[in-house]
DNA sequence: CTTTTATATCGTAATATTGCGATATGAACC
DNA sequence: GGTTCATATCGCAATATTACGATATAAAAG
């Protein structure tokens, strides 16, 4: 092969992707890419409306910590919880996990 | 809603995924999720073969840390690097990012 | 064989993340 | 009102990540 250094090759293709966008996808990857985050996710995949008590009962980790973790996943706009009474029932939101597929496509 | 604590509602659907699949996907996820290694990851799109310096030359910090971001990137299996002389030229590992979309589109 | 060029690795400081117990908040129930 | 239940937040320790300069490695050129 032997480029000469300085000669970045061209553009192979344009990659169109807003500065909110990408701090967007940016933000979900990290999220997801904890593996207590993550096995959070697999489980609300599979138990859709589960409250904040039941995926701690799934976890080996303590209250405090996975209402940290939700907190995270909630900021980062994978999950939404609606009130209900004193718990908190959460799902993925399928309108941003669309979003972040749609993305992963494109950029990908 | 109001449902009573205990009655995890039942499986909605079966997320098979291994634990080889998912803790190589979760580490790509890690890895992505970095704003330098973001960049690095859509500069190496849109200039597949680039030199390490290149990619220097493109981001605002130094050398070893690009090298170092370079690893992380490469042990997640986002890039393959092709030795060039005393150079190294890096391109997306089509192969796994393929199987990266893939994962994302069955799980999410 | 020495020098140059390109990259990787080492050691370390600054910063961020993770996890926990303790405590606060806030709704439902008596 | 007070009590219970479910969750969130605070403060802090342990750990991990990030970034850098200095140095090592290794190929090519002279």
């Amino acid at each position: 092969m032997n480029r000469t250094r300085g000669s970045i090759p061209p553009r192979c293709c344009n990659l169109a992707i807003g500065e909110k966008d990408e701090t967007r996808f940016i933000r979900m990857m990290k999220a997801a890419g904890n593996p207590l985050r993550f096995q959070i996710l697999k489980f609300l995949v599979t138990h859709p409306g589960c409250i904040t008590g039941e995926i701690v009962d799934h976890l080996p980790i303590a209250q405090a910590t996975v209402s940290q973790h939700l907190k995270v996943l909630r900021e980062a706009g994978w999950i939404k919880g609606e009130v209900d009474g004193p718990a908190v029932c959460y799902e993925l939101s399928t309108e941003n996990t669309t979003w972040f597929r749609t993305l992963v496509e494109r950029v990908f």
